[in-house]
DNA sequence: ACAAATTTAGGACGCTTGACAACTTTTATC
DNA sequence: GATAAAAGTTGTCAAGCGTCCTAAATTTGT
């Protein structure tokens, strides 16, 4: 596994989804940053298969040695990219969770709202789908997905329990992983279906009342 | 575009998921629907990538040339594959509208129950995310994929509007979207998440009177 | 029995791929 | 300014790809 090291720069949402390109980028210390960002780019706009190493070389402006040497195989880029889209969102998230002592219903509300606003209008949205579909044949993509959205999911159940002190552990997490995984759903279908995307202010709304209204109100159901 | 003619036997979402394989197919006339079948056990096993021609062949147990005998191109393999997944789950929405006059909440929790359940138990589900990327590039799939999840919503906006005949058209479609799109991240997850597997049928019951709370009390939030 | 549809068995084209080896240039450090 | 490490260049390799082709054998419908 290659390690980032040195004074490399974390890469952020922000890099990863406008990334730098005119006239190649390669130069000094921050080559790797700028070959995943390309790497993303490619994996975004055309798909995995485009992303091969001598178009993410060309992209760079680099010859593909020279990308070898920086990753010695494609995995290695997968893998490379994978850890650069997680801490990514790592940092968002984790920003989204420090917030001043409001009151949870409210916290709850700013989180989803977050999450669905913010990250719907990144382009990083768009390369879940891919990255979902390559978890789907490697295992190392898989673990590393799932391990994201479980961190992701973190903030989200430690609020829930906070509004429904009353809740087991397995009911604030069966409640969390449902409005992650709609969110999740929301999200993908911004980005996807044109219908949605002009209406994804509305749907939002809907969405955040409804997660609300659904932690305030669930009381699990009778056994018949 | 290849037309799919003569007693081809349409493809149902059974086949599609437990296709037979043992000791090659072909034979007969159906060997399309197992070339098919091949194509999509590839597709979700292994990926795009996987779902070469001469994979595809040999998968069969033919030779290459009969494979681009029925299926000129790569492209109208994915074609042909895209319309009979479509078809396949057209033929599962269909049996889920015609249901007889129960109530509307039932009916709707009925539906996502059903949605919910069956889709995610079945292999098929899977294939929604290599479409999903692909999509992202294929304007030929993009469209289509986007076709058959508006002709899925149909029958929610439908209900929705008898739930709540008082909201205008954009109201319910908006209501609709925003129940299809946590059905699709729901049984996403399912599929990909092994934490969520388990919790499955609790998630269910969580996300059936999430929604239909959302309908039944559903009000545009005042400007503000 | 006959014609059409299907299947086999090959091969060939031009192209891209991931991987790698040998080499040169740049850069940092003493 | 020497020197070693890092970065970048160039060319090659076998393998796989989609597409196209021919010629013969087989199955199928009628």
């Amino acid at each position: 596994m290659t390690e980032i090291k040195g004074n490399f720069r974390s890469i952020t949402v922000a890099d990863l989804a406008f990334p730098p390109r005119e006239g190649g980028y390669a130069k000094g210390h921050e080559t790797r940053e700028a070959i995943l960002a390309a790497s993303l780019n490619l994996l975004v706009e055309e798909g995995y298969q485009a992303m091969s190493m001598r178009r993410v070389a060309a992209a760079c402006g680099m010859k593909l040695g020279n990308l070898t040497y920086h990753f010695a195989s494609r995995e290695d880029l997968v893998r490379g990219l994978l850890d650069a889209v997680i801490r990514a969102y790592e940092i968002e998230f984790a920003a989204i969770v420090h917030m001043p002592g409001t009151p949870p219903e409210e916290r709850l509300a700013e989180i989803c709202g977050l999450i669905l606003e913010d990250i719907r209008t990144k382009k990083t949205t768009r390369v879940f789908p891919e990255l979902w579909a390559l978890s789907n044949h490697d295992p190392f993509v898989f673990e590393r997905v799932q391990e994201t959205y479980a961190r992701a999911r973190a903030p989200l159940v430690e609020i829930v329990g906070e509004m429904r002190p009353d809740l087991s552990e397995d009911q604030r997490h069966d409640l969390a992983l449902f409005i992650s995984a709609s969110m999740e759903g929301t999200t993908m279908f911004a980005g996807y279906e044109k219908p949605f995307e002009a209406r994804m202010p509305m749907i939002e709304t809907i969405a955040i009342k409804s997660f609300v209204d659904l932690v305030r109100n669930w009381e699990d159901p009778e056994p018949n």
